[in-house]
DNA sequence: TTGGATACCGCAAACGTTTGCGGTATCGTT
DNA sequence: AACGATACCGCAAACGTTTGCGGTATCCAA
């Protein structure tokens, strides 16, 4: 119950706690031979430097912040395992907050993130954050932070992200190649960067390639499966389907998948389907998910990283980089080429 | 940069910090006047009481900490939502380490999270710990911990896990209802509770009907999808199939399910399927998964509530409970009726 | 023998809180 | 008028570290 502290340990040795703690932090003032003995008494005694207590006097810790929209979705999971990995490499431990989408909750944890002195911060911002006082609070705390996936672009940060809009082109492309003509697309929400992105490529491949966008096809949504089953549903309602569709996600993907199929349409014979993310469910339907894949653990990898850099190289100020990650269109079953 | 403390705000109201942190805690001592003044300075210079320190002081933090065997599996991270969720609610922050199904890496990290001084811990054990004492070491410090889901049952700790027996056994019964009757086990590993349970009622079902279990049927493994192929691998070698199988789990009952269908076994036809967890994917695989439903998301909620009462109830010692969460069969089509 | 390096080590302050104890007004009672 | 309650508030120590500064041996050179 009660701990055993460097005192306690500088007692048993006959030394004074600044010896050991200098000895623990291969201080050149110290002889060798009290380094020594000092390293072992502190693992016979199970000692245990208080982080709390280091935390306080170096005034810094070292946890660094997470806030993602929701664990639970895969992507998000994944880039944290990501984070936790390198975390973990370097010694450091994570503390794990959801937004829940909200801006409400998103500046609490990040509140919260700051009272616990957290070295730094990542973020994924919610979908409802269009204001960015609460991070730009944190900025000017001195605190480094480094955005991913979903950023705030006005915000001077790292950041890394995918080349939203080349991958989203590049899908579009991928459809009309296949012979698909009337491409639909379901949307997030406009203030969201990397759907502004998305939904750009996806409208300039079309016009690059002389094809109008027919805009009852394009759909605005949320990122989950019941945004896509919502939006087939009114595509349903108008009584036309297009030949194909981009999803912004795997799950509008999925959901608009099961709603299609319920409604019997064939896919990819009436309408193709392509999402983003390479869910572990896309792979499973029947047919395949045609899915541009996001390195899911080397964003968070990456986003770890970029943030320990900047916490090592402490006063010398590191300029901030943005580094876009490559995704890869995976080509199934539910784009295949018309006709074939 | 620098930290605006609760000195800093003394000073700016003429009174102590003493009386500060009284009125900030609404301490009695304190007038309603005084209190009313440093709470809306409080608000106007934006202080947030420095939570390092108070955990210095209180020799206790208002973190808990978390150890999954990996963070992005569907069913981890949805238990971790939940935790987050609960802890939220209550003030608190929650950090979260990944074992990777490691003991090594499991004891780092509950030397990591005690020695961040998290107030309580929330663990499932990875499929190595077939020893304890870094959790007896845990509790000898005092620190609350529950476990959950993989759970360690001779330590004497409060436990949320779901009645792996029997679900198992009434999984069995539906297959043999169905008018399956040579039916597999792909187990995980044997010195994991959860497995014994599962695997035994899967043999007393069997037993219970008179029906023999062929052992050759029942294959170890893992909890991953290859681990899944692998042991529908050893089948085709055998050169003889089960009736139907029953997964340890979703991701095996998938790796299994996609083995079996490249090697042109029909499902439920050939072989029937049936998993555990309830997958996103689970559902929508064709035929679609039967699977025991677990409530990953209540499995949290239930197991951050267990510790949070305990954290309250200081001093009042609290005896230990273990609730077993209800599980849900959810038939579908890949345990269609033999016939139908 | 003296002087200055050099090698080690300890004192004490500091990090930002909380809290036991004591202190000073103010008030009501007698 | 004096006295005990009562209501508020401040002093200072403590939580477990780190670190600047100073101090004492020891040693080598002169």
């Amino acid at each position: 119950m009660a701990q055993f502290t460097i005192k306690d340990l500088a007692r048993k040795l006959g030394v004074s706690p600044s010896t050991v703690s200098r000895a623990l932090s291969d201080h050149p003032d110290i002889s060798p031979a009290t380094k020594r003995r000092v390293a072992e008494a502190a693992q016979k005694y199970h000692y245990h430097p208080n982080q709390i207590a280091q935390s306080l006097q170096k005034k810094r810790s070292s946890t660094i912040g997470v806030i993602v929209p929701e664990i639970r979705h895969n992507f998000f999971s994944t880039v944290i395992s990501g984070i936790e990995e390198v975390a973990y490499e370097s010694g450091y431990t994570i503390m794990v907050c959801q937004s829940n989408e909200t801006l409400a909750r998103e500046v609490l944890n990040t509140q919260a993130l700051v009272a616990n002195r957290v070295a730094g911060l990542l973020i994924a911002i919610s979908t409802e954050t269009s204001r960015w006082d609460h991070l730009e609070n944190v900025l000017a705390r001195g605190v480094p932070l480094v955005q991913f996936d979903r950023v705030a672009e006005p915000l001077d940060t790292s950041k890394v992200v995918i080349d939203d809009y080349r991958a989203a082109y590049e899908a579009v492309v991928h459809l009309i190649d296949s012979g698909y003509r009337r491409i639909g697309h379901f949307s997030g929400r406009e203030v969201i960067a990397m759907d502004r992105h998305r939904c750009r490529g996806y409208l300039d491949a079309l016009a690059d390639h002389g094809l109008a966008c027919d805009r009852r096809f394009l759909i605005r949504g949320g990122y989950r499966e019941e945004d896509g089953r919502a939006a087939v549903e009114r595509l349903l309602a108008l009584g036309e389907l297009p030949d194909a569709i981009l999803a912004v996600n795997d799950p509008v993907a999925v959901g608009a998948f099961v709603r299609l199929k319920e409604a019997g349409v064939r896919i990819p014979e009436d309408v193709a389907l392509v999402g983003f993310s390479d869910t572990p469910a896309a792979a499973l339907i029947d047919p395949a998910l045609t899915t541009v894949y996001q390195p899911a653990f080397e964003m968070g990898r990456t986003a770890a990283s970029l943030l320990l850099e900047q916490l090592t190289a402490e006063g010398g100020s590191v300029e901030m980089k943005t580094v876009v990650l490559p995704t890869e269109l995976r080509v199934r079953g539910s784009s295949r080429p018309r006709g074939a």
